[in-house]
DNA sequence: TCAATCCTGTAAGTTTTATGTAAGTCTCAC
DNA sequence: GTGAGACTTACATAAAACTTACAGGATTGA
């Protein structure tokens, strides 16, 4: 999952893609329209986030410029309110999406994810560790290419080990990424949750585990034999 | 299969949508420019029909925005003999086609189900699962060889989710493809219609299941057994 | 044109199940 | 061995989906 990230801020730009990243996304980060187009042609992006406000040229006159190289891209465009005009959502293409300033990460990274599963946002997106295929555009998962049901939640919580493979995921994240914030959650919810996501794995025949560092958090990985 | 028609004389408007609808089209009507991009922005649609000749614009300014929104919606224009200049010709894009004033609604509907049986198009085809075949073009199911009698809302619901055999239809989804934006429906109104179908389906012998994911939508499948 | 029939959405009541809580057990680290 | 953290099981409940009945509207056929 690669994001390119073009926003001029070079300190703002430092913290957010520093949270993108923890979130589990490959994050190119630009600060001009030169090297973001330049980026754009050289590599495949799944996201486009665009912060408006530019140094070299007016941040709007990019958007058409991404669009027409790469039609299928998706762009989320981050902009004061003040900057919400008329041409913003000319456009705005629908399978893209503005955010306006300020706004929190995980308001941000909400957005990406809502992008990215979007149907005919991002193309055949799959999440694939071992056996077990995770479909992000309508949530479904197929172990050794059998579709298999899982809860919403469950969804939720294999969805976040996926993209985050092999990667320490502590319960706080767990819980800032399951649960709103008018939604309660004791510790110990989280445990049952993965205890049923746990069964529900091997029951089903799956070559991946997730393990337990106590006291620190959860990892997801393929078990060698 | 959802249509939008962009056609600013209402009356017009008002037979050609019937006869379309009554093809077995769920139609948006627009009038302005101005209401399709937001349309075009807001749903997905199996066509664009645009009648030149809008009050708020040149017709043909829209095409090039409808094209960058959605670039692989096909678009069939309306237009008079004399509006058929290079300028139509130049923006189509072969999965396009362009219909000359004044024209039957016959040959109109046998426009849009030539676009939609083009190769990558949505038609031409016969849908089959387990012992249940759809035939796109004149609407007819049978299960087992035998013809079977559907109304027009389960025919709207079981080409969608034959469409998508074993991949997850959120209500959301079903919605937008069934439902145009005059008509009301309560999600109670989706439920129901699921009901009649898994009925007609179970009655009938049908081969096929729609499950049911709690909280995501529904899968069809081929019953296992 | 009128009646009969069918389609389809609403409403209300019932069933199902996903999910958090609670309480007890296990286990690892020190 | 002790305690904190994680695991497990059982349970309650609220939300989601299912079902049934009904009524207005459309369609059909004489």
């Amino acid at each position: 999952m690669r994001l390119l990230y073009i926003e001029d801020n070079e300190k703002l730009a430092l913290n957010t893609s520093a949270s993108l990243r923890d979130a589990g996304f490959v994050v190119d980060v630009v600060h001009t329209a030169e090297d973001a187009l330049h980026s754009v042609k050289s590599f495949e992006y799944d996201v486009v986030i665009l912060d408006l406000g530019l140094p070299d040229q007016d941040g709007l006159d990019i958007l058409p410029k991404i669009k027409m190289l790469k039609p299928q891209t998706p762009i989320i465009i981050c902009t004061a309110r003040d900057g919400l005009d008329d041409r913003v959502r000319g456009l705005n293409t629908g399978s893209d999406d503005y955010l306006v300033k300020p706004f929190d990460v995980s308001e941000l990274i909400a957005r990406i994810n809502a992008v990215l599963r979007r149907p005919g946002g991002a193309l055949g997106m799959t999440l694939t560790l071992g056996n077990v295929k995770y479909e992000t555009v309508d949530r479904s998962v197929a172990i050794d290419d059998i579709v298999t049901r899982f809860s919403k939640r469950e969804l939720d919580l294999l969805e976040l080990f996926l993209r985050r493979a092999d990667r320490v995921v502590s319960k706080d994240v767990i819980e800032n990424a399951l649960y709103s914030f008018d939604e309660a959650a004791t510790p110990n919810a989280i445990e049952v949750l993965t205890h049923r996501l746990r069964k529900k794995l091997i029951d089903k025949g799956a070559s991946i585990e997730i393990h337990n560092l106590r006291g620190i958090g959860y990892v997801l990985q393929e078990n060698s034999g």
